[in-house]
DNA sequence: AGCACGCCGACT
DNA sequence: GTCGGCGTGCTC
C-alpha cells in the first residue's frame, strides 16, 4: 500500500504529493489525513496523508517507508483534507499551510535530534565488548534515545558512544514529536470490589495513622482519585499514598487528563425561552431546512436586541435531536464569558470553545473533546470553521460583517466562503447572522438562481424583543460647535448628557476608534512631523508611557520637547486618541470613573473580561474604547452612548469606509437602552450629511446597503466586482518598481491567454451577465508606503464572472519566483482583501 | 526549508 | 596547490 503525503516545508517546489510506502505494521493506522513522520531527503519530516492507494506504478528510483503515525486518531478527515486543497487554490498558498491551519498549534511538528542504530550494526567485532552491546541494545530497544539521555544512562561510557557514533553503528536520527504533550496525573485506584482494604488496614502497624486514614477513605469512596486531591481532603503527603501502593493493596498510575479551562464551573441549565412571531417566522424556515438536511445559505438581517442568538440555540437544538453537529463562529471579541455561558447553559457538556485566550494545551484538549466525540456544538472564532466533525448539521456565523473572519496571515481565507464551501460539501445548513450584513451577503440574496453561485435567501427581523425602540440618533455637527467657540472635543449636547448621566447614577459608553493619546506630533514653527524610521507613517503620542509608537512595527522613542528639525519648543499634539479622551474626562468631570478599553489595556490574559465585570458591576461611569466595546456588550444601566469622532473610519481611504462607517455607528448604537431604561445616542461628526452617518442614524440598514451598492457598481468594486490585492516588497524602491512592473505586464499577457470568446479582458462597462472580466490597477506605491524598513508597492486585480483569476495571478507568481528567487522580493496575494493596505 | 553538489578567490 | 564562498537543485 502506497501514501502521498503533503511534508511540512511549505515552499513552492515542496507543494506536492510524495509517494510513501505504508509498512504493513503501520497499514490500520494509517488513513487520509493522518499525522505521518516520512523521511524526506537527510531529515525526517511531518506529513498529511492526502491520499491512499493499493498499488501503482510509481516513477521513482526509491520508495522511502512511512516511518510513524503522529496519532492513534487521524486530525484530520478526508473532508478537511478536501477543503485543504481547495483553499490552497482559492486562496493561493501551499497546501500544507492550508491543512496546518486546521490543527490546533499543540499539533505543529517539533523536530528532536536523537540517538538511534544505524546501518552499519551487525558485522562490527566492536561488538563483542558487553559494555558496547549493552548500549546498543538499550537503543534498539528503544528506537531512538535523545542524546542527553543516553549520556545520563550511561554516563561512564561516554567515550564509547562517541566511538560508537564514529564507527557508525549508532547514528544522529531525527524524530518528529508534537510541539504538546497531553497532560498526565497521578491517580490512584483502589481494587475494583474495595476488597482488600480491610485486609490491609489490619496488617497496617497501629501508628501508620496516615496510611489508614487513606485506607479508610477509599473504603467510603471505591473509585478512582487523582492523587494530589486524595493528598488535600485526606491531608497526607504523597510518600504515604506511594508506600500503599508499594505494597500492591492500591495502584497508582498516570492518566492522561484534560485541561478543561471550564473546570468547576456550574453553568445554570436554561430552557427554551417562547419566541416572538418574527422570531418563530425565521426559526420554521431554517428548521426545516436542517430538518431535510437541504444545503441552504441564509443570511438573518436582525436588528440589534431582536434576538438572534435564542433562534441559533433552538436551531441548533433541531440539529442535536437529529442527532447532528453544530459550529457556532462569533468574533474573537465578542467571544465573552457571556455568550459561552449561554450555550454552556442550554448544551452543558456538548460544547466545545474554542478561543485565542485559550493556553495552546487548554485549546489542544477542547478540540479533542471534538475528535473523541464527547461533544455536538463548538463556538469559536475564526479558525473553529475547521472543527473536525463529520456530520455538520447547522453553521452559524454570528455578526457575518465581521472583518476579523477574514485571515491576515496566509492561508489569508474568509471563513465566511470557507463556511459555505464546507456546508456545501456536507450537505448542510449556514446562517449568517447580523444586523448589519456585509454588502457581499446581501447582494448574493438578490441574485438570480441561475447564476453558479446560487443564491442566499434573506430572513429578517426587525422588532427587538419586547418591543424596546432603538435608541433616537442625534448628530452634532461638530464644525458648528467650532463656529459657536466650542473647541473642545465634547459638543455641548454630549457635555450635558454626561453631566446628567452622572447625577442619575446611569452608564455611558464612549467610543473613538484611535488608541494613543495623539495621532501625530507637530512642530508648529517649522511644521516637522515626527514619523517612524522604519515605516512611512506619522509616530503615535502615548500619554502614560510619555513615548512616541509606531502602530505598525512598534517602534517607541522618547517624546519630543524641542523641535529635531528647528530647536523650537512649540510641539503641539494633533487629533485625538483614547488617552486624551480619558485625560479630559477627568479634567471636566472631576471624580468621574472612567473605564479605558483598548489595545494597549486589553492584551493581558483576562484583562478584558475583567474591565467588563468591573463596568456591569458598576464600579465605572463610562466605558471609553476603540470598536470593541461597540460589539456585543449589553449592560442594562448603559443610557448614553457618545461617538467622539465618526469621521475617524470614513476619512480612511478605503472603498469600505462608508460601509465600516455604517457598521460601527449601528453596532454602537445597540449598546443603548437595550432593558427598560430609554436609551440616547450622540454622533459628533464633521461629515453630518454623509448617507453612512445619515442612514445609520435613522437604523435604516436596505437604504444604506442600496445607496451603497450603487456607488459600488459604479465604481466597479465588490460585491460586483472581485479582488486580489499583490504587494511586493523590498529594501530598495528602483528594484520593487521594476519588478513590480514586470509582475504587471506578465499578468495581462498570463490573463490573455485565458482569452476565449466568453472571456472578455479589460472591459470597462459594468455589464449584469456573467461574463468573465479582469483589469489590473496599478502598480503603485501602497498606501503605507514602507514597514520596517521595507518600501511596498502594489497592483489590485478587478474581476468579475467565473474566477479563473486566483489561477491566473497563481501562475504569474508562480513565473515570477522563478526569476526573482535571489533577490529579497516579497510577494504578497490576497484574495478578497478586507483592506487595500 | 535544509542540505549537498559544484565551480572560482586568498591562504598553508 | 587546497579551503571555502554561496549559486542551483532536489527531496518520494
Amino acid at each position: 500500500m502506497y501514501a502521498k503525503v503533503i511534508v511540512d516545508v511549505p515552499a513552492k517546489q515542496t507543494n506536492r504529493a510524495f509517494d510513501y510506502e505504508v509498512p504493513s505494521a503501520l497499514r490500520k493506522w494509517v488513513e487520509v489525513g493522518s499525522r505521518v513522520g516520512v523521511p524526506f531527503g537527510p531529515r525526517v519530516l511531518q506529513g498529511f496523508v492526502v491520499e491512499l492507494q493499493e498499488n501503482t506504478q510509481l516513477d521513482v528510483k526509491r520508495i522511502k517507508p512511512i516511518q510513524n503515525v503522529l496519532d492513534l486518531v487521524p486530525p484530520l478527515t478526508d473532508e478537511l483534507v478536501m477543503l485543504g486543497r481547495w483553499i490552497s487554490h482559492m486562496y493561493l498558498c501551499h497546501e500544507v499551510t492550508a491543512l496546518q491551519a486546521m490543527l490546533p498549534a499543540a499539533l505543529k511538528a517539533k523536530y528532536e535530534r536523537a540517538i538511534g542504530v544505524g546501518e552499519e550494526f551487525g558485522e562490527q567485532s566492536l561488538l563483542d565488548m558487553p559494555d558496547l552491546q549493552a548500549i546498543v541494545a538499550y537503543v534498539k530497544s528503544k528506537g531512538s534515545v535523545p542524546m542527553d539521555a543516553l549520556m545520563e544512562r550511561f554516563a561512564a561510557d561516554g567515550a564509547l558512544i562517541k566511538q560508537l557514533l564514529g564507527a557508525g553503528i549508532l547514528t544522529e536520527v531525527q524524530v518528529v514529536k508534537d510541539r504538546m504533550s497531553t497532560k498526565k496525573a497521578l491517580t490512584v485506584f483502589p481494587p475494583a470490589d474495595g476488597s482488600g482494604l480491610e485486609q490491609a488496614l489490619s496488617e497496617l502497624p497501629a501508628r501508620a495513622n496516615k496510611q489508614q486514614e487513606v485506607l479508610r477513605y477509599l473504603m467510603e469512596h471505591p473509585h478512582a482519585i487523582r492523587l494530589t486531591e486524595l493528598m488535600e481532603t485526606v491531608e497526607v503527603g504523597a510518600s504515604t499514598v506511594k508506600s500503599l501502593a508499594d505494597r500492591g493493596w492500591i495502584e497508582l498510575r498516570e492518566v492522561e487528563v484534560m485541561r478543561d479551562p471550564y473546570a468547576g464551573r456550574a453553568f445554570a441549565r436554561t430552557k427554551p425561552l417562547p419566541l416572538t412571531e418574527e422570531q418563530s417566522r425565521v426559526f420554521a424556515e431554517i428548521r426545516a431546512a436542517v430538518a431535510e438536511e437541504r444545503h441552504e445559505v441564509f443570511l438573518l438581517h436582525g436588528v440589534t436586541g431582536s434576538g438572534k442568538t435564542e433562534v441559533y440555540l433552538q436551531s441548533i437544538q433541531q440539529c442535536l435531536d437529529m442527532g447532528k453537529e453544530a459550529i457556532v463562529l462569533v468574533p474573537e471579541i465578542s467571544l465573552t464569558p457571556q455568550m459561552v455561558e449561554r450555550f454552556k447553559g442550554r448544551f452543558g457538556d456538548l460544547v466545545a470553545v474554542l478561543h485565542s485566550r485559550l493556553s495552546n494545551g487548554e485549546r489542544y484538549d477542547e478540540w479533542r473533546k471534538i475528535t473523541r466525540k464527547q461533544v455536538k456544538v463548538v463556538i469559536g472564532a475564526r479558525s473553529a470553521i475547521f472543527a473536525p466533525f463529520t456530520q455538520i448539521g447547522l453553521i452559524i456565523i454570528d455578526e457575518e460583517h465581521e472583518s476579523s473572519y477574514k485571515q491576515e496571515e496566509s492561508p489569508k481565507y474568509h471563513t465566511r466562503d470557507v463556511a459555505v464551501k464546507r456546508a456545501s460539501m456536507q450537505g448542510s445548513v449556514v446562517v449568517l447572522g447580523s444586523a448589519t450584513p456585509s454588502l457581499e451577503s446581501l447582494e448574493r440574496t438578490r441574485r438570480r438562481q441561475d447564476r453558479a453561485e446560487p443564491p442566499y435567501r434573506l430572513l429578517t427581523m426587525k422588532e427587538r424583543v419586547a418591543s424596546r425602540p432603538m435608541p433616537p440618533v442625534a448628530i452634532i455637527d461638530m464644525r458648528e460647535e467650532l463656529k459657536s467657540g466650542n473647541r473642545s472635543m465634547f459638543s455641548t449636547a454630549l457635555y450635558k448628557a454626561i453631566e446628567d448621566r452622572l447625577h442619575k447614577k446611569e452608564q455611558i459608553v464612549l467610543l473613538l476608534n484611535r488608541r494613543g493619546y495623539a495621532t501625530f506630533v507637530m512642530c508648529r514653527t517649522c511644521g516637522y512631523v515626527s514619523t517612524c524610521p522604519h515605516c512611512d507613517i506619522s509616530l503615535t503620542y502615548h500619554q502614560s508611557s510619555r513615548m512616541l509608537r509606531c502602530h505598525y512595527c512598534g517602534y517607541a522613542e522618547r517624546e519630543v520637547t524641542e523641535c529635531p528639525s528647528c530647536q523650537s519648543k512649540h510641539i503641539r499634539h494633533f487629533g485625538t486618541g483614547t488617552q486624551r479622551v480619558e485625560e479630559e474626562l477627568g479634567k471636566i468631570f472631576p471624580g468621574i470613573r472612567v473605564i479605558r478599553m483598548d489595545v494597549d489595556t486589553t492584551t493581558e490574559k483576562g484583562s478584558h473580561e475583567k474591565w467588563l465585570t468591573m463596568f456591569r458591576e458598576k464600579q465605572a461611569d463610562v466605558l471609553l474604547g476603540t470598536q470593541m466595546v461597540a460589539k456585543g456588550l449589553d449592560f442594562p444601566d448603559v443610557t448614553l452612548v457618545g461617538v467622539i469622532a465618526a469621521d475617524t473610519v470614513l476619512n480612511i481611504p478605503d472603498f469600505r469606509s462608508a460601509e465600516r462607517t455604517f457598521q460601527l455607528l449601528t453596532q454602537v448604537a445597540g449598546r443603548a437602552g437595550r432593558h427598560e431604561k430609554q436609551g440616547e445616542v450622540f454622533v459628533q461628526t464633521y461629515t453630518p450629511e454623509h448617507y453612512s452617518v445619515q442612514y445609520a442614524s435613522q437604523h435604516d440598514f436596505i437604504a444604506f446597503a442600496n445607496h451603497e451598492l450603487d456607488v459600488r457598481a459604479n465604481l466597479g468594486y465588490p460585491p460586483y466586482q472581485r479582488l486580489i490585492l499583490v504587494t511586493f516588497s523590498h529594501e530598495q524602491v528602483p528594484l520593487l518598481v521594476r519588478f513590480a512592473e514586470a509582475f504587471v505586464t506578465r499578468l495581462k499577457e498570463i490573463a490573455l491567454e485565458y482569452s476565449t470568446k466568453q472571456i472578455d479582458l479589460f472591459a470597462d462597462a459594468v455589464s449584469r451577465d456573467n461574463s468573465f472580466q479582469m483589469d489590473v490597477l496599478g502598480p503603485v506605491a501602497s498606501p503605507i508606503s514602507r514597514i520596517k524598513d521595507r518600501y511596498r508597492f502594489q497592483c489590485v486585480v478587478k474581476y468579475r464572472g467565473e474566477d479563473q483569476a486566483a489561477e491566473i495571478v497563481g501562475r504569474t507568481v508562480a513565473w515570477f519566483e522563478e526569476r526573482s528567487s535571489k533577490e529579497k522580493l516579497l510577494i504578497s496575494v490576497d484574495v478578497d482583501p478586507q483592506y487595500l493596505m
